[in-house]
DNA sequence: CAGTGGTCTAGACCACTGG
DNA sequence: CAGTGGTCTAGACCACTGC
């Protein structure tokens, strides 16, 4: 069962590094068994071999099919649930990390009320104001890593907790990959917007990075988030990513902090 | 060399978790070995066995040490590292983290110019503009963990780069740990403020939290940070904490984002 | 009870640093 | 060259889950 030829299906074996025999190499390269282990199975995630939510095959099979020990296949795992990928639990397995469950389903979300905690004010409210196809201007194609003047969608939205509209969004997301994604869809979907990208065109937000500046609030503001022009607001800009930091999506939130702030950690 | 019994004097034994022969055991409390002996390096840090900068013991003395095998030392050491405690260097050693290194001199502070990278400004300045002793309001006992009435320092600071004041801070400190910590003495130190709190005062910050908003500048932000009444300021309240959760620092923060902006990753 | 991830060990060898 | 952290393996056993 150990080394069965029929195995030979799978990606490339990994390489040994044993033959260092190079003297003048500036950059040597050297990338150990795990990583490269680590890398295999990046790409069996990206190429959705594995759905998320699914569970992965366990640390033995893993094992035997890459060719190395378990606790090799165990360093990689453990890197990429690390990094949120991968979810571990015990004595069931190892998952595909996903944006549709209750825990961590607002991950990337994090603005939360001054006053208990997130969910006390009831399942968020999700109004799409609008959602339509564009050009992309010079910001959004860099943003995106596309082509000046290549098709996104554009779309824009009221979240409210508690009755209260708290963030207006303006969301632009590459069309190619977005296919057939409508207003209709996105107002009929419940839950976060990032599961529907999970379940209904295979794209999964791994990593996201934000620009936070304080705004005055404009007319169209005012008008969304029923305040007066003027006050304060927090900007955000997010650019998250999938597999492999490729940019998905550009988001620019505007968020109200009378009753709400931005929490982060840092450690 | 191995088990010498001199080597008593240390902490005690890590436990063996072999008799778990209790049935209806609610909380079991199973801690694996090297979370045990995680313990037991933090201990010796929260104590000061070994200063921020300093290398700890190699893994294989901290194994004779605690009498496990290298490999959970290393595990133990693994999430120290993960959780910026300690530094590990190939071929050096593994060393106590601090903030006077370079390259994570501003890991607490992630307002960054919005062209180009941290430094390319030049050195930040440093004006302190108050510096006294004072009695703890409510909220500033309660973040503090402190009762109120108790006696905290006070310090307002700006901060600017490249000649243009950036950063209005307001900043209140438990006066116990930091006595003898005066106007000059913050005035006169070149460095970040938490590479002062660690040599001076044996504090290190190990973690912090902030919370983010967007204001008005008042007429004081307006005259600190030369900006007109009603600018939208960032408003950054940050609890800083020790070695065990232990809340050390409240900083209010007023930061200009006209030039500048809070960057963030989410993972 | 079998299967999964989690812990712990012991040993071998590699990569990196500095004297 | 010795000493450090880093990798890889193999095996034993433990904790947890679900059938």
């Amino acid at each position: 069962m150990q080394t069965t030829p029929e195995s030979s299906t799978e990606s490339s074996q990994p390489q040994t590094n044993a033959a260092t025999s190079n003297t003048a190499n500036v950059t040597p390269a050297f990338s150990p068994l795990y990583q490269q282990i680590k890398g295999l199975i990046l790409g069996s995630l990206r190429d959705g071999e594995w759905k998320p939510g699914e569970a992965i095959p366990s640390e033995m099979d893993l094992a035997l099919r890459f060719r190395v020990s378990q606790g090799t296949v165990r360093k990689a795992i453990d890197e990429l649930a690390a990094e949120n990928l991968l979810l571990r639990r015990q004595g069931k397995g190892t998952f595909v990390a996903t944006h549709a469950e209750q825990q961590v389903q607002f991950r990337f979300l994090k603005l939360v009320p001054d006053s208990g905690t997130r969910g006390s004010e009831g399942p968020a409210q999700r109004d799409i104001i609008e959602c339509r196809r564009a050009r992309a201007t010079a910001d959004v194609s860099r943003a995106l890593a596309l082509r000046s003047g290549d098709t996104v969608l554009q779309a824009r939205r009221v979240l409210s907790f508690g009755g209260m509209p708290v963030i207006l969004e303006d969301i632009w997301l590459p069309a190619a990959p977005f296919k057939g994604l409508t207003a209709e869809r996105l107002a009929n979907y419940q839950g976060p917007m990032y599961a529907l990208f999970e379940t209904e065109f295979n794209v999964r937000m791994v990593r996201a990075e934000e620009k936070i500046r304080a705004i005055s609030a404009t007319e169209i503001h005012a008008a969304l988030l029923k305040v007066a022009l003027g006050t304060p607001l927090l900007s955000v800009e997010r650019i998250a990513y999938t597999y492999q930091d490729e940019p998905m999506e550009l988001r620019r939130g505007y968020y109200r902090t009378d009753t709400h702030h931005y929490h982060n950690v840092i450690n």
